[in-house]
Order: C-alpha cells, then sequence, then structure tokens
DNA sequence: CGAGATTCATGTGAAGTATACCTTTAGGCTTAA
DNA sequence: AAGCCTAAAGGTATACTTCACATGAATCTCGTA
C-alpha cells in the first residue's frame, strides 16, 4: 500500500516546475543589486563614512527607523563598497557589525566586548577574567597599529534597555585612550525615542549624525516587492493582485519591507507545497499565520525550561480564568504547581518577576504595572498570540516540560 | 463630606550566594643529561 | 635539572536568592460642617 501511495511521488517532484527561480532573493540578509527608494539615506551615509578613506575618523552615527525600512540593508550596502574601496587601495581599515539582539552573543557588556575581541580573531573564555580586563585586550588589539575601526552596533535599543548605556559610554569615549587607531560608532536603532533613555553625554556623542528612515509607503513596496519577485519567482508564477496585497498588509504594519518579503516568500513556499501553480491572494492570508506561529514558536522553543515554565503557567492562568488580563500572583502560584510536577525547582517569586518583565520584552506578552489601591498593586500580564495559537504553544511547552 | 492615614500585593534595588568556568600555581612524576 | 601533567587555589560572570524598602490608589478613619 505503501508504494502505491507514494507510486511516482518523487519523480512527479522532479519533473515539477518549481515556482522559484531565486528563492534567496526573498530572503532578510540577501543584498540586492540596487536599492530602492533609499539614495539619499545611501548618499549621506556614504558622505559622513568617507574621510575613513583618508583615515580621518568620520562622525558616529545614529540611524533609527522602524523595523524593515531598510537600515541593515543600507548600511550593509555602504559598508560593503567602503570595503571594497578600502582594500583596492590597501586602506588600514575595519569594519565590525554586530547585532545586539543575538542572546547569549551580545547580551551583558562582558559578551558584548568578548564578541567585539572575537571579531579581530582573538578568543575570549565565557568567564575568568575581568571585565575590564576584556577591555584592556580590546584597547590593545585596536591600537596595535594605525588603523580606522567602524563599529556597526545593530538593534542597539535591546542593548541599552537590558544592560543600560555604561558601556555605550564606554565605547564613544574610546578614542581619548587610542594613540594609533581610531573608533567610529554606528548605532542603528528600531525605536525612535531611544535616545531619550540615554545619558545626555552618550546621548549627544553617539548622534553626532543621525539619520532617519521612514517607513515605506505602500507603492514603494511594490516597488521593491516586484523587483525582488522578478528575481526570486518564475515569470508568471505570481497571480496579479498578490504583490499589492502584500505590500497593503506590510504598509498597514507600519511600512515593514522585511516582513512583506517573508510574506511573499512563505506564500510562494506554501503554494509550491500544495501543488499550485501559481500563488495566490489565498497563499498570503495563510502565509501571515504561519509567520506568526513560527516567530512566537522559535522564541518560545529557545527559552530556558524555567522560562518555558513560567509562560506555561501564564498561558494555564488565561486559559482558566477566561479573562483577557491576569496578575502576577496568580501566575506564581501556578507556576509552583507545575514546578513540582516536572520536579523543577521554584524560583522565587522576586525571579519570576523578572521572567515576566523578560517575556514582554520578547514580545510575547503585554505587562503593565498597576495599582489597585486597597488590593495592592500588581503586574497586568496579557497574551499577545491569538487564542488559537496560545493553545499550541501550550502543548508545545507540555511536552517540551515533561508534562502529563 | 473630605483630607489624610492605612493597607495590600507586589514591584524593585542592593547585596549576598551558588555555580560553572577560567587562569595560575604548586606538586608530583617522567625524562634526559 | 628540566619538562610535562594534574590537581588545587584563586578569580570572574551570571543566574538566582534574600532582605528590605518603595509604590500608589482603593478604602478607612476621624475631624469638621
Amino acid at each position: 500500500m505503501v508504494q502505491q501511495a507514494l507510486d511516482g511521488f518523487f519523480e512527479k517532484y522532479i519533473e515539477k516546475k518549481s515556482l522559484f527561480l531565486n528563492k534567496k532573493a526573498l530572503q532578510s540578509f540577501y543584498s540586492p543589486q540596487t536599492i530602492l527608494h533609499r539614495e539619499p539615506q545611501i548618499t549621506q551615509i556614504a558622505s559622513i563614512l568617507a574621510p575613513s578613506l583618508k583615515l580621518e575618523k568620520p562622525s558616529n552615527i545614529f540611524i533609527y527607523g522602524k523595523t524593515g525600512t531598510g537600515k541593515t540593508l543600507t548600511i550593509r550596502y555602504v559598508i560593503n563598497e567602503l570595503m571594497r574601496v578600502a582594500s583596492e587601495q590597501n586602506i588600514p581599515l575595519h569594519l565590525i557589525y554586530i547585532n545586539c539582539k543575538l542572546k547569549k552573543v551580545s547580551d551583558t557588556e562582558y559578551r558584548l566586548i568578548a564578541q567585539l575581541v572575537k571579531e579581530f580573531g582573538e578568543a575570549i573564555p565565557s568567564t575568568g577574567i575581568p571585565t575590564q580586563e576584556v577591555y584592556q585586550i580590546f584597547f590593545r588589539i585596536i591600537d596595535n597599529k594605525t588603523q580606522l575601526v567602524i563599529l556597526i552596533l545593530d538593534e542597539i535599543d535591546c542593548l541599552v534597555e537590558k544592560i543600560g548605556d555604561e558601556i555605550l559610554y564606554n565605547l564613544t569615549r574610546i578614542n581619548s585612550d587610542l594613540t594609533q587607531a581610531r573608533v567610529s560608532l554606528v548605532g542603528i536603532s528600531n525605536s525612535l525615542f531611544f535616545t531619550n533613555y540615554l545619558d545626555p553625554r552618550v546621548k549627544s556623542s553617539l548622534g553626532e549624525e543621525e539619520i532617519s528612515f521612514a517607513p515605506y509607503n505602500a507603492l514603494q513596496l511594490q516597488d521593491i516587492l516586484r523587483e525582488r519577485a522578478a528575481e526570486a519567482f518564475r515569470p508568471g508564477a505570481i497571480e496579479p493582485g498578490v504583490i499589492e496585497k502584500c505590500s497593503a498588509y506590510a504598509a498597514h504594519d507600519h511600512g515593514d519591507a522585511r516582513r512583506a518579503l517573508e510574506l511573499l516568500r512563505v506564500a510562494g513556499e506554501l503554494a509550491e507545497r500544495s501543488g499550485s501553480l501559481v500563488v495566490s491572494i489565498a497563499h498570503i492570508d495563510e502565509a501571515e499565520d504561519k509567520i506568526e506561529r513560527d516567530r512566537v514558536i522559535d522564541v518560545v522553543k529557545m527559552q530556558p525550561k524555567q522560562f518555558q515554565a513560567v509562560l506555561y503557567s501564564i498561558l494555564s492562568v488565561c486559559a482558566s480564568k477566561k479573562r483577557e488580563i491576569i496578575c502576577t500572583g496568580e501566575v506564581y502560584d501556578i507556576y509552583k504547581t507545575v514546578c513540582m510536577k516536572t520536579g523543577l525547582r521554584p524560583l522565587t517569586q522576586r525571579r519570576v518577576s523578572d521572567v515576566i518583565a523578560e517575556f514582554d520584552l520578547l514580545g510575547i506578552i503585554n505587562t503593565k504595572v498597576i495599582s489597585k489601591g486597597r488590593y495592592g498593586r500588581t503586574r497586568e500580564i496579557s497574551l499577545i498570540v491569538p487564542p488559537g495559537l496560545s493553545g499550541k504553544i501550550k502543548n508545545l511547552l507540555e511536552s517540551g516540560l515533561d508534562l502529563q
């Protein structure tokens, strides 16, 4: 029976023409030949960074704009060009790009500096040496020859939210301790109000030049999608209206091009898997669901056990109370029983409070600290994920935690 | 009736602890002269 | 005596705990109209 079920499946699979020509063109780290609608920013950044080719220290730059407005793409493009020229002319220019959001890579001061050192090819142990020492090592490596270092810190707002702006202060002042080398900072932030939380000294030195990226509007998104789609898909693989719908979705959601591209890619994958010859509008809707689902599930899966247990407790309380908003005390009570069941050592309420705050940062839940007068003070927790998905996450956590 | 005191349930900061990991150092063993 | 390996010692970052105090509006208390 099995043979029959599979009869010719793989043959057909090979014969069937793929909808994609080059799927890479839709992936987030793909650098297209041309960057549409970002000419002003490109020239602006280029002109600020250009002095580096004469070994003059360029101004620090602060770049801000919502997600998917092409910040990373643009800076990467300028950097690549800069590096190309620099290496042709033998100019000692060193560029480092670090994404501060990546957990376990750069979510503390120590780890960030260690990561910087690693970029220069020297290993730093995960523990054992003082943070100050790591700074020293970093200085030494940079300062051992005349060179210019451009340090790009992506998602810098995450960093500051977690560990404060002291590290930025140190980095902006690094030049006064260097004799040969020079360091320029490029900070990239998603949040427009990010600088308000900064120490004024950091703010002024980081923001010597500020560049903002406005969200793409629907028409610009369409241009971008068309260009990428032409590269990624076989001609005629996309039904008319699909691009428009994709861009409309994304434009609605603060002009996020990354999201629009992802939407198109996932829609394409779904279409292909279902055996359809074209990508239709229905696939877009399907993709919309899938993306959100995958994002949340990925994040949840990556969490440590204790975090999962807390999240599970939150979901349980939400499900049983039939209420949108719940508070910390309820969660902690359930959490303790969850720990009993799974044999996990329960954390203190103090710690759980921090864990919940971290989930807030991750965008899995919304929290708000409120005072309920006579009835104390608590953190109101509400879920962001749609109810259907929360059930699914709950099941996932159940199996992950060996519940029942 | 209204101003101020009280109260609750938890937020939050600081300091201390446990753990895992790193480097250095001391001691013991082997090896070569 | 020199070289090498191993174990102990001493140091660090991080995750977590403990302790103590802060919060802030609903509710209570009590003086006053």
